[in-house]
DNA sequence: TTTAAACGTTACAGCAGCGGTAAGGTCAAA
DNA sequence: TTTGACCTTACCGCTGCTGTAACGTTTAAA
């Protein structure tokens, strides 16, 4: 199938199925006679996994490293947990910095009459901390 | 004072400094004879106030308007209030997101056994949905 | 048969928000 | 006088794409 194809069953777009491949997320797909990209099954695996783990925040290059472990008969599942539990700190610890934006932000808004007037508790938190 | 100071004053980086005066987001600073940049508190509170809104989320185009609508004598708390809450929804938006993630990601490693063998849950929800 | 659309290709620019580095000028103290 | 700590501009790199240009191919309709 071709790239459009592709695109439609994995839901990326062809822009960024062209990316993963020129950054080497993904083996370069084959070609046919003019030039144009063939996918099979396989590679749509390959397509849906990387998805999948952007979907769960991983940076492209963990995508690309977890890809390439789930490829690997000879891995282990500690070295997949391993990666996963960083992950899941390091999105723990952006939770914690946007709920607390979230409490400042709602604190203000709150106060703030949101009408005609000059005065504003939001500028003044941005003025003075 | 000299930038160095400045940077120390407000805990941004010259670079940074400097990027905010590039791009608009500040007046750009007075030179000394020599060219070096001159800062005086009013310029230590703009870099203070665009600090203070992107340590609550905002962009540094959002964070460059509500400077200048801080500035403006002829404001209302009105329209400051409608970009909190915008900004506000957004952020709630990614907490939501992240939040999901961090369920699914909790899930699975709770699941993995991650020890030496080559069966991972994680592996599995990546390679199947 | 021609032509227009809907595909495909590469290559380069741009977005946010800086950090790093280079190549140079300036200034204060030892 | 020299050393080190400042300062300047200018450009590349990062992440993860998206948009655009300029071009070739295939397919369907007129």
């Amino acid at each position: 199938m071709n790239i459009a194809e592709a695109a439609k069953h994995t839901g990326l777009s062809r822009k960024t199925i062209r990316y993963y491949e020129q950054q080497g997320v993904i083996p370069p797909a084959k070609r046919s006679a003019n030039g144009y990209r063939l996918y099979d099954t396989a590679q749509l695996g390959c397509l849906l996994f990387i998805k999948r783990a952007r979907e769960l925040g991983f940076s492209l290059n963990d995508s690309q490293e977890l890809l390439s472990i789930s490829q690997d008969p000879g891995r282990t599942s500690a070295s997949v947990k391993k990666k996963a539990e960083l992950h899941l700190q390091k999105i723990n610890h952006q939770i914690a910095q946007m709920q607390k934006m979230k409490e400042v932000l709602e604190d203000v808004v709150g106060e703030c009459m949101g009408d005609e007037q000059t005065h504003c508790p939001i500028l003044d938190k941005l003025n003075k901390g």
